[in-house]
DNA sequence: GATGAATGAGGATTCATTCAT
DNA sequence: CATGAATGAATCCTCATTCAT
């Protein structure tokens, strides 16, 4: 008899070494909802671990203290950013517009829409209360994030498809709605009536758009022949 | 008989009140740090009286509970805030990209630049622990400033000065770099190294040029004889 | 009429700023009892809090941490010590046989039947727990109290009235016995039946009269002719 | 029937639980060890289930309660201590000094310098907490012990040997520099630095010298030939 | 028996709030 | 009005004890 039907026999407690391994990332995930949702000082260990479905004392069998356990959640959720950016740089190169709009959705597939994303909203809360994460988080996640937007647009300058004046801040032109989506997704959003809710890809779709034709330098027949965008130069507004 | 003229009818006792009036004042504006900077749980009253230079028992002789402090505190700079965003409301009018740059930056002087910003900051972290708050500040600020963005767009492709597919998810494509340039300000910026921070000007220039190459329908002058943009179509990104 | 009355009026609510003075030394006195009794560990700081008469959290306004009332405690007593200690020291210098049965005495006056005397026990107990505690004991108050012993059994050996072969031991031959009854009255004979409890004074007259015997060298009329000691050679034990 | 024999009428299952019966010896090893160390409430159970080298689950199988620990090592300690005493008492009796002498060092090599002599510093700790446990070490060893120094010191005084005005309190000249030694060793002594270290033997002997000639009534020869002590008269001290 | 994951009562500590001065 | 000492409810964290494996 296969093992795996064995279990069903006794089915109903489920195993405790099975339990063990699990624990923690229940404890993390519950952790996350709550300092996302809550902020780190409003949040009370005993929630967390109910929410996972233990006790007080059990969570402290894993994370030392409620800051260890802000700092992990933290890390954990930051790893996973982390490998899902880098599979997403390593994919399709041409044409830079298409590139930055595919790195737009799947930022959005792979972190926006995700859990992890709270970390974003926390790290805005927190930054202040945790110096040392702010930073880390700044040199993991920022900077690559940064510096991975910015390749695209110079791949699109130097092959002449965009024009863009200062692009270090034309980054933030990517970044911003970006950030604006979670944010909104995590805080205003769940207040907010239904007839004001963000639909996601409608949300993109416009901010894609209204980008790239910020950026683009010329009009262009996408792989696909799709017309795009031609820009003939730089606005300069009128300001007081 | 105009409304700034009621105020004048019981102005007799406002010197004896102005001391005791000034109070809550210093109070707020402590406060109003230090939520920004710590969040409502994070935040010590006694930190905030001695900030105000008044002792914990004054805060309460004002204030009968931190949450009502914090009401006020977000009622006070909200007020700040729409007074700001009204008048810029009802000034320069033509062409409408000059109105929305004028908006922008207006918005960033009177508004983005002020410490009554931080009330932005404050409402995304502490949204979830204040959802009545949050509503209020929903309807007050958020949708007063849509629509008064959206007026603009709307505005511009009346005009046919811009062309834009979708005006409300158009509206964020302004919104979220000024939200950016707040949060960045209000969490991350203080705790980044100097390489890294934002120039204000600097950011908002380069975020409106995006933005107006972006809604901009056609190549055009400006009144004051800068050559703009000319976008011809919409692009579609060729996403998964 | 004198202000002593006056105070007797309104007497039942003690003054507050009287209060804030003596809270500390209430708090010391309450620790003291309370830690000898029951040590460090099995000590709630509720109990000690409640037993100065004050809430939980008035403890802590004047000790930062159970640790720091800990050490505070032994400072504050360790002071009485050295205080009462130094000052038996500045004292009657002939002979040496009653300067020594002074310094015994005046030590049980004047510490070993105070509260004070507590900290010695304390230490005992807790000396593991608080490394750093017991080497500022040791230093503060074992060292010199050896040194003050020693240098009273030099006197006397220096004006042969007394005979010690090893005096740097002999020192304990003095401390020992008042150890033993601080230890004594501070531990076991709380716990013992009535026909077993130590007199102290007769237990000091005992352990004097023994003490000198064991270490004058010679018979000799004290100025106020009672009649002493004779002691011939030292004994050496058969021991296995 | 001798006792002693008694035990080997059920002895044939003694090499089955040898193996269960090693357990609650290395438990209360451990125990004992911590216990003298930390005091009964700084000390974690599991700390002493590691240092025996089991789970903290098996601890609990052998000893219903960390109280019921605690006792069980005060008694099986004391055990030791009494079997150790009451041999020591059975053997050599003249002439006193001799007996005196033999009897301190015996308890020495055979209660003081054992691990069992922790007991008297934990029970010196711990009697508050647990009275009914000290009146147990009152009645088993304190008792006791008194009994044998005094019976020694009057059959000294008997045969005119000594010369003790207040018996009941010369005992403790007896065991006050033990129960020093024992003190320390315990307490103070490990945190001290090395040049303060107490040596044992040395201790002794200059208690036991000055001891001996503090109760011995007149001058005398050993059986080995060393010249002892003479003493003529009691001293009484000049107090206050 | 042995294990160690899980529990939750208990104790240290914080801090909003009160109130006598 | 202003103060700041005092309070005690709330929260973090520990650790003796239990119990499924």
């Amino acid at each position: 008899m296969p093992q795996f039907l064995e279990n069903h026999a006794n089915a109903a407690p489920v195993k405790r070494e099975r339990r063990k391994d699990a624990r923690p990332g229940e404890l993390l995930a519950a952790a996350l909802d709550l300092f996302v949702e809550k902020g780190f000082a409003g949040t009370r260990v005993e929630e967390v671990a109910l929410r996972a479905g233990v006790s007080k004392g059990t969570l402290f069998l894993y994370f030392s203290s409620k800051e260890e356990l802000f700092k992990a959640v933290v890390r954990e959720y930051i790893g996973t950013h982390l490998r899902a950016g880098h599979e997403a740089l390593c994919v399709a190169k041409e044409p830079a517009a298409d590139m930055l709009a595919f790195c737009i959705t799947q930022w959005w597939e792979r972190y926006g829409a995700t859990k992890a994303a709270g970390i974003t909203k926390l790290m805005m809360s927190e930054a202040a209360n945790f110096p040392e994460l702010a930073e880390f988080y700044q040199q993991e996640v920022i900077l690559p994030g940064r510096a991975l937007i910015r390749s695209v647009l110079q791949h699109g300058v130097n092959t002449s498809e965009f024009a863009i004046d200062d692009i270090d801040n034309a980054v933030f032109a990517v970044l911003a709605p970006l950030m604006f989506l979670i944010l909104w997704r995590h805080s205003l959003g769940p207040c907010s009536p239904a007839s004001q809710q963000l639909d996601p890809s409608r949300f993109l779709k416009s901010q894609i758009s209204i980008l790239l034709r910020g950026v683009l330098a010329t009009q262009r027949h996408s792989d696909r022949g799709r017309v795009t965008v031609q820009t003939v130069k730089t606005y300069e507004a009128k300001t007081a």
